[in-house]
DNA sequence: GAAAATATTTGCCAATTGGCAAAAAGTGAA
DNA sequence: TTCACTTTTTGCCAATTGGCAAATATTTTC
């Protein structure tokens, strides 16, 4: 809990009131390795802000090929989280765990909290533009670079995750990333 | 200038009197192809909205090339315009019009109209939400595929700039995308 | 632990793309 | 127009990656 007011702080200041006010609505939740959301969108539809671990959003293609389009990892804030295209799907790759706020909760803070929003667009922004370089720095590297590039963003799911969700990932087949692998020792 | 409010009122209201004042303060600037903002940063330091023409942002990468990083087209909202990486440039691919703040009058529009703030990270939270699925659409896609992609990104520019400059953003060769383009006639 | 299911690696060959250099085409200046 | 310069195209070959299928390895289930 504590993670994720060091890490709202960062972005605006609070007091301690608020400070109160919020972790009273955050609720913990632990999910084991590989639970997808998409059946139980029921409870954290709202507000998620990962903790620990990792989560992947996939979808399928247009040849029904199931394509890993990002990883998240720790503190990362995943806000509409319901309003992902339908067609995605949202699953932990390792224990995770999260602070989750109903749609009401959320609704509260906005309307108590000065700035909250603004903070949250903050925060928002911040990780869309950390994406954005984390992708856009892929293209025109070739595959094993950006597999090297992959093992410096996750260091540590690389071995603990099927190689397919990586590949796809990357957008290259799993027999090529398993020779890069290979090559690269 | 209709162009600008028209967008702006798509995230948000304001009243005649906001509007007044934004119009107030904004300066139609028109700059030819192939301007180079870097060199000329004094006065469009600020906030500057493409009404018409394409922009790229490129650098140079760590082999001394040059990269072309973005391309932006009508109705696009350049904020921090002066606080890019400073080995980013910035050039008009065709002629441009602009609508600039100055950072003083933005200070004010931000201080006067309330919201204006959250209005701003709308549009710019929309840009980057776009700009990051145009980017990850195009992992995993051939280099054919993804020329196409950017014909129908900006369907006017193609044959009218530099065969470099787009190479660089699909992340092949000139002479690859020159293959490519007599391969698809 | 054994069998079944799943994931990964490997082999083989084809398709794509890169690297380099030369030829061709286009552009601008005098 | 002609010359110099830049951009694009092409040829040639090498490196990378894909596609498919079979062989291994790993994980799960019973």
């Amino acid at each position: 809990m504590n993670e994720f007011i060091k890490y709202i702080l960062q972005f605006g200041n609070l007091n301690t009131q608020q400070i109160d006010l919020i972790t009273g609505k955050a609720a913990e939740m632990e999910f084991p390795k590989d639970h997808y959301f998409w059946e139980a969108t029921k409870v954290p539809k709202h507000i998620g802000f990962l903790v620990e671990g990792v989560v992947r959003v996939s979808f399928y293609d247009n040849k029904g090929e199931e394509i890993t389009k990002y990883f998240f990892d720790e503190n990362h804030l995943i806000k509409d989280w319901g309003n992902f295209e339908p067609s995605f799907y949202i699953q932990t790759v390792t224990d995770c765990k999260f602070i989750i706020f109903t749609k009401k909760d959320w609704k509260e803070l906005s309307e108590t909290i000065l700035d909250w929003e603004r903070v949250i667009d903050k925060i928002m922004t911040k990780q869309h533009i950390r994406k954005i370089e984390k992708i856009s720095s892929m293209i025109s590297q070739d595959a094993t670079t950006r597999y090297l590039e992959f093992l410096k963003n996750f260091p540590n799911i690389a071995n603990r995750i099927p190689l397919s969700y990586i590949a796809s990932y990357l957008g290259i087949t799993q027999s090529s990333l398993s020779r890069i692998r290979k090559s690269i020792g």
